[in-house]
DNA sequence: CGCGGTGATACCTGCCGGGTATGACAGGGC
DNA sequence: GCCCTGTCATACCCGGCAGGTATCACCGCG
């Protein structure tokens, strides 16, 4: 009779994460630069000593059993937690001054963002007394969650509704209405104001599509991957697209913006993981809630 | 020259933590059920690897440089997502059930709660068509949250200001004023109404003190630890407290409630980790969004 | 009925995590 | 000054286990 253990370690959890995410050991072995025996025993041993069943093995393929989408959540949540801890402790570096870190803080932002705001930050902070020096790190629609969790950033502009601010701190800098953006010829363009229902149903321009946590929402629009892929399709007349007011700076002469009245504002917070204790964050917090 | 590994054991983590809690090699081995030697070289070996230095050993003792302060944080959060994984998944027990697990909730509330509100949510849920069980885990003043990241519960009732509710999900249930509870016989006991400032400096009368996550606010009042203590001191004439409306259930003849006026309101939240996705979980915040 | 592809089993080996014994060094009594 | 104590680091050894290779058992399919 084995103690039985009740902790997990770090490399079982990554083991597991990837059958579930392969659904199959040979592909995932493959991932993990080992050999498959090996992995199909560390999984067994891990549903022993957990006592519980994670995949469900039949012929031709793997499941996952319920208790296997918890762990595959969970365990998700716990490597980005403990890689979080590396970055961060690394990023840290030779700092060895008493009562909290001081040091680099990395900004996460999507690279889409009005640069405005993030001027406008980053030259108030700049300006404080001891500020320290903040590394840009421009990203995608929707990685500033990512980035925070698993510590490649250590602070966020988000972007309500779209981010979602569960999980963290923050604090709310900026309002904005949303705009729709037309082919600057189009019929609508002309109007002083729209309604979302009005550019929903356009038939000859249908609504963009951006991506959602990697998954586009089903619509007849084009999946939109970058600011200048969007600009051309509206430019082209081919799309039409909702965005933020701040928008509007990278709008070509081709492009006309027309208000919605009805869209829902758009909130741009300063995110940063919930249980940071950070010197530096306090300080670079604290001048945004001034601006 | 070996690989440089950017990853980190959840042993790892233990041992780190365990050294940074004690400052002291031995004892920090020995909660560790281990000898000294081992944790000395595993330790040097985290170092190494991180390429960071997070201890300064001098003569005669140990210190956090402020890489460990971060290590320390930031392993913590690790480890308490480790153990959560582990929970969770124990928990989700032997249910195979595709789309998301279905299972028993643990519903973490602190002991000096309102039962009436826990009563009216547990029943409204009951009733419901296809509710699970739920265990209730009656806890401290301020461990909650502690729980909620460790996975020894899944929910959690919290109340707002004293429990964070950063990182977490919720929904706020009700809100309620507080009150003052002297002793019956006091000459404020008489008044209608009273402000903090009021019971804050009645010089035979300290206020009672308790704790916020572990530790005391310095002051002249009593350190309280339980609410039996508490009705003890008050029924003696030695402290006065600030408690919610609700408690006023659990008073007895010897004490006298008085409302305050400037007392922060008290908001009741059902609370749960950010990233959630359990369906049982989802029918109970349904229901007490619906109280 | 072979054949390809899956995960499981058997068995071996080398590494490394952990143990004991001991060293280096700083303070603190007397 | 001395030794004694308490601290962390070093030296060395050993056993278990993580990982590799070879192979099996099973299923579906042409």
């Amino acid at each position: 009779m084995l103690p039985a253990v009740d902790t997990l370690e770090t490399r079982e959890l990554r083991y597991f994460v990837a059958v579930a995410e392969e659904l199959h050991f040979g592909r995932a072995a493959e991932r993990l630069g080992m050999a498959q025996p090996p992995l199909s025993r560390a999984i067994q041993q891990l549903e022993r000593r957990l006592g519980v069943c994670l995949l469900q093995r039949d012929r031709r393929g793997v499941r996952l059993t319920g208790a296997g989408e918890v762990l595959l959540h969970e365990g998700r949540a716990a490597l980005d937690a403990t890689a979080a801890a590396v970055r961060r402790t690394r990023r840290a570096g030779g700092d060895d001054s008493p009562g909290g870190p001081r040091g680099r803080l990395v900004l996460a932002v999507k690279a889409a963002a009005s640069h405005e705001l993030l001027r406008k930050l980053l030259d108030a902070y700049a300006a404080e007394p001891d500020s320290a020096e903040i590394e840009v790190l421009l990203c995608g629609m929707c990685e500033q969650e990512e980035l925070l969790r698993d510590g490649r950033a250590d602070v966020a502009l988000m972007h309500a509704p779209w981010n979602s601010l569960a999980g963290f701190d923050s604090e709310a800098l900026t309002t904005e209405g949303q705009v729709a953006v037309l082919p600057a010829g189009h019929p609508l363009a002309a109007r002083e104001t729209l309604s979302l229902a009005d550019v929903r149903d356009v038939p000859d321009l249908p609504l963009a599509r951006w991506p959602t946590h990697g998954t586009y929402a089903p619509g007849p629009g084009p999946e939109i991957h970058n600011q200048t892929q969007l600009a051309q399709l509206i430019a082209l007349g081919r799309t039409v697209a909702v965005v933020p007011d701040s928008a509007r700076s990278w709008l070509w002469t081709e492009h006309a913006a027309v208000p919605l009245t009805d869209a829902p504002p758009v909130v741009t917070h300063l995110a940063w993981p919930a249980h940071s204790r950070s010197l530096t964050l306090a300080g670079l917090v604290r001048t945004a809630a001034r601006l």
